[in-house]
Order: C-alpha cells, then structure tokens, then sequence
RNA sequence: GUGCCUGUAGCUCAACUGGAUAGAGCUUCUGACUUCGGAUCAGAAGGUUGGGGGUUCGAAUCCCUCCAGGCACGCCA
C-alpha cells in the first residue's frame, strides 16, 4: 500500500520531469497545520541551483502537476513552497484501506538483511541496574520493528562473563565467602565479595597479584577455578532471566565473551600473519598509521603476559556473527564511551575485507539527580530488578485508586503493563543520545507524554466496544462491512469534522513514520507519533460522539476508533510496551 | 593536550537531518463533567536555541571561534 508521501513524491518527481527539471528537493509532511499536510521544496533548491526565481519555477512544477485524485489545487506559499492538502474524500479512502490491513499500511522492506543486534549485554558478577536499561530497551524496540518491517534479526545477549573481573571474584570466593549468604541471595553475595577485593586489590598490591594468578588460571583452564566460574554465571543468569521476564524481552543467542574462548588465539596468529597486527613493547597490537584520528590510539589484541582482551574478543564476535551467522548487518547498542573502541575493531573488520555494515548505535549517559553519571562501580546504584518492581508498585497504588472495581488478577496484569510500559517509554521517548536524567518521579509519572496516556487511550476505545457490544450493532474490524443481506462491501468513512479528519490524517502516517525509526534508529519518532494520535484521538472523543451518533457517521466513528486502537497497540508493541484492556 | 558527545521555555524533552512565525509535556493561571472512563479536553502565560562571527533566499541544524558540562585516549570491559 502506497502512503501519501509516496504517492505525492512519485507525482512531484513526474511533474519535475515534464517540466524539464531534474529531480531536486523532498517531499515532506508539513511543516505546520496551515500549511496542509504536505509540503515541498524543490523550486527553492531548484532556483538556488540554476540561478532562477523560485516561484516562477514553483509555477511550473504546479503546471505540470496533477494531483486532484487525493489534494486540493496545490499552493505556493512563501519563497516558493508547494503546499499540498489532502481531500476528506482521499483521506476517507485511504483510511478505509489501511482498516483492511494487518499491517496498517507498512510495507515490508525491499530489501531485507539479516542482522544481528547485540544489545543489553550485562556484566556476570555485577547485578543488572538502571545503566542497562537504554541497551536493553532500545535494542528489544529496534529489534522488533526492524523485524516488522521485514528484516531477519538475530538478537544476541553478548553477555560479559570472562575477563578480568573474574579473578577478582575468584579470589573472594576463596577468601571471603559466606556460604549462608550464598544459599539466600546469590547474586549479591558474589556482588559483595567481589566489591570487598576490589577494594583490596586497589589498596594491596599482593592481593592484586593474587587475583591475578587466579585469572591465570581459569583461563589456563584449572578445574576448581572453572567450577567457581560455572556457578557464578549460572546465579547471574537466574537474575538476568528474572528481569527479561519483566521486561518481556527474548533472545535468539547468548554468545557471551566466555563463547569465543577458543577463537582467540587463531584470531591474533591470523592478523599477525596478515601484517594487520604487529609486535610492540611484548603486545600485540594494531595500529592505524593512515587514519589521524586513530593514529596514536592502537588497539591491544594481545597483553604483554600473554592474555587477551575485550579487543580480541570482540574480534572474534565480528568473525562468528559475518562468518556462521552469515549477517549483513550488525548493530551493536552499546553506551557512546565505547565509540574509539568499536571504530577500531570496525576499521580491523574492514582491512580483514569484512564488507557487512557494522555499526555502533550509541546512547546518552544515565545520570543522577544531581546530573553527575552514574557510577557503576560500589556505587550507589539502583538494582534494575528493584527499580522495576516498583515502577509495578507505584503503578499498583493508582490503580487502586482510579479503578478498585478490577479483580486481583487484573491488578496485578495491569500494574506490570503499565509500571513496566511506563520505565520503557520514558526512556524511548526521548532522543538517545541525549543523557538520561534518573528521576523516578518522572519515570513513573502517569501523566503527560508518558506509556499510561497512550494505554490509556486505548483503554477508552476498548471501552466503547465493550459498551457497543451490548447492543446489537456489528464493529467493524476490517475495511470491509457486512450488510444485512450478508453482501460484503467496502466500508466508506464519512468523515466531517475536523476532529475525526485530523485523527484519521494521523492514522494514515503510521506507514510513513515506523521505516523512518531505523534511518538513525531513532524510536522516540515512533514514540513522539503515538503520542500525537492519542492527542488526536482525546480531542476527537471530546468532539464527537461515538455510539450516540447516527448513522452512518456511527459506524465511521467505530471504524476510527477501532484503527486508532490498532495504531495504538501495534505501535506500542513495536517499543515492546503492553496495553491492558481495562486500567 | 587531542578527539567525540551534549548545551533549546522555570523543569523534562521535540523539531522528520537546511525550511516558513522553534513545538510538546510538567508546573502556573482561566474555562469545560446529570461523561462513549476527568489518567480527559479547550485556552493563556512562558525563548536573543550557551556567547560571538560566517556560509544563503532561509540556520537550533552546516563552518570557524570562545564558554560550560560529560566521555574517551596501550596492556579494564
């Protein structure tokens, strides 16, 4: 199904072509209301290109333009824009389309990649907190729209589960472990010791030494030491899943560092043999001599004692995810202070003649209330799992307030969606590479531009179905009516005010607007798009009745409000945000 | 020191990547309920887009230069 954007382009691109123009400028939606719906540009960037007034070239574009099927006579306006506003009628049409489709008028991409996006990627040994919460919520979002719009994901948990933490922890099971606690909370007794010998190791240079011989040999493969590393993955693992389940997120894979154990000795003899790599100061290492930016910043692949590194390993990730997962794509949504890195092993991707398009989506800090980042070392930070069941807790109280009525069970659904949906959407909602400003108040707001307005809107529109259901009147579900005769015919939409026009304006950009989310990954459009139809929605519910109206403005007023509740809860679906029937 | 990111209303954020008079939410103020769920709607107030230059029909956006904050820069991940 073709949207107006689309259409309108293509119409432009002939007109400019009659005219004996070249293809120039966009086709935009509007930039504001009293200029239409949509707008163009191409006379202005026309005239700067040939020297000639805009507006006389607007004049003949307009010429050449024939868009009566969907628009009013197009307008030029200002320096030479092309205005252009659709007809009730086109919009009705399109409206009653998009109602016949599953997809509400997204098409699938024309070209599909497999891609593999690596996101949440927490740490063995240090609990899952708020600093997670953009990797993990991001990536799931992106990962479900671009599986949406067609494309083949694979979603890998590149779990931290070896490196030098480890001898660390380790040595405080050794030294410092106390089994009762062990038996109660795992996962923050191996929190404890290992903070203990941090602390340790920092202040006493023989305890450094010991937790670095004990790395030595677990990765030398010593039994007992790979027994202490077994146990620890498996009771971090407990909590990861604990939270996934929360936040309703699922993986493909979980190749974690400990996967590519194997590789790494084979991937530094191979850049050596190459003449990627190169012998400095007893390490091995990669330099970037052509490239200024990287040209005094080298990448370790091999430590002087021997070790590898995260460079190494991840290395041998790029290796895997091209090589047997056969991606064309991955997307690694890791924070931005890991950009230097990533650009190395990127440019080593490359001059090992990997062609895949690898990219680093990064995202802002998560800061304080005091806006200084978060630290994620024996801080004070906020266990992600704690933060989420009360993000549920807070969501429980208002809802004992605003609907007491709902049973136990349905308290319960209904606090997870909306407590979970509300951390989710405060954190999609905004742009991400701007920092993160924790604020609980703000992230369990229910007000405002936050996840409840949205369910909330769809909550209403369940309601007048479930009311409608009383009475003996059929709900449209499709773009297509069935009369009493039992003949199926099109459903046409008799949209008259200016409310039920605007809402179903809106509607009919759903399909312009979820592609758009992956050209800079950005779902926060996606956010900031739902958010305008559950405005435009309100507004339409306070104009225009619904059940109480007359035919055949009733049954086109269930039809709007059925598509606005499936805009709704796909749309929130696609960032992985759930909507409850009743709230 | 070098590089990257950020700076927009009192607060939290947008602005479709160069478009028209920079928009929302929160807060404040004024209105609208014998309601299809008021977790709502209508309206008002709030700005030298950190400062200063430049590029052009047009700049929050691009370039230069300062200021402020953050992050990263050979054996942590």
């Amino acid at each position: 199904m073709e949207t107006f954007q689309s259409l309108l382009a293509k119409k432009l691109s002939n007109a400019l072509a009659a005219a004996g123009l070249p293809d120039a400028g966009e086709l935009t939606p509007a930039t504001d209301p009293r200029f239409g719906d949509y707008q163009t540009n191409a006379a202005l960037v026309l005239g700067k290109q040939r020297g000639e007034n805009p507006r006389e070239i607007a004049e003949k574009i307009v010429g050449n333009l024939d868009v009566s099927d969907v628009c009013e006579a197009p307008v030029i306006a200002g320096p030479g824009f092309i205005n252009f506003t659709l007809t009730p009628s086109a919009v009705a049409e399109k409206t009653a389309d998009i109602l016949g489709d599953e997809r509400l008028g997204v098409a699938e991409t024309e070209s599909p990649r497999r891609i593999v996006i690596d996101f949440g990627s927490p740490n063995v040994a240090k609990p899952m907190h708020v600093g997670h919460i953009r990797s993990t919520v991001l990536g799931d979002a992106l990962a479900r729209i671009a599986t949406f719009l067609g494309h083949e994901v694979i979603r890998d948990n590149h779990i931290g589960d070896w490196g030098t933490q480890f001898g660390m922890v380790i040595y405080g099971w050794k030294n410092l472990l106390d089994q009762r606690a062990l038996q109660q909370n795992p996962l923050a007794e191996i929190v404890r010791i290992y903070k203990e010998t941090n602390a340790l190791a920092t202040s006493d240079p023989q305890v450094r030494e010991a937790c670095r011989q004990e790395l030595v040999k677990l990765q030398a493969g010593d039994k007992e030491n790979i027994d202490i590393w077994n146990e620890c993955v498996a009771f971090s693992m407990q909590d990861f899943e604990h939270v996934y389940e929360l936040l309703d997120i699922h993986y493909d894979i979980q190749c974690g560092e400990s996967f590519y154990n194997d590789q790494l000795p084979g991937v530094v003899e191979r850049l050596l043999k190459s003449g990627i790599a190169e012998i400095s100061e007893g390490a091995v290492v990669v330099f970037f001599r052509d490239i200024p930016e990287l040209a005094d910043k080298p990448c370790i692949i091999r430590k002087r004692d021997g070790g590898f590194n995260y460079a190494t390993s991840d290395i041998a990730t790029v290796d895997y995810r091209l090589d047997d997962l056969k991606a064309e794509s991955v997307w690694y949504v890791v924070g931005a202070p890991q950009i230097l890195h990533f650009k190395e092993i990127f440019e080593i991707a490359r001059r090992q003649g990997y062609q895949a398009d690898l990219r680093h989506i990064t995202f802002g800090s998560i800061l304080g209330e005091d806006r200084k980042l978060m630290k994620t070392r024996s801080g004070e930070n906020v266990p992600l799992r704690e933060l989420l069941e009360e993000a549920c807790r807070r969501a429980r109280k208002i809802i004992e307030e605003k609907n007491p009525d709902l049973s136990e069970a349905e308290k319960i659904d209904v606090a997870q969606k909306i407590g979970i949906g509300a951390v989710k959407y405060a954190d999609l909602s905004q742009y991400r590479m701007t920092d993160y400003v924790f604020l609980w108040d703000k992230m369990l707001s229910l007000q405002g531009n936050t996840a409840p307005y949205l369910q909330n809107a769809y909550v209403r529109i369940r309601s007048i179905f479930r009311k409608a259901g009383e009475s003996p009147v059929t709900t449209p579900l499709s773009g297509v009516r069935e009369e009493t005769s039992g003949r199926r015919v099109a459903l046409t939409l008799a949209l008259t005010n200016p409310a039920e026009i605007n809402l179903a304006k809106r509607l009919s950009q759903f399909a312009e607007i979820v592609p758009q989310v992956l050209n800079d990954f950005r779902p926060n459009i996606l956010a900031n798009y739902l958010f305008e139809v559950a405005n435009a929605f309100h507004t339409f519910y306070e104009a225009c009745p619904v059940l109480k109206s007359e035919e055949p403005g009733r049954s086109s007023r269930l039809a709007l409000c059925d598509l606005t509740g499936r805009v709704l809860h796909r749309g929130l679906d696609l960032l992985g945000i759930k909507v409850p029937e009743k709230m």
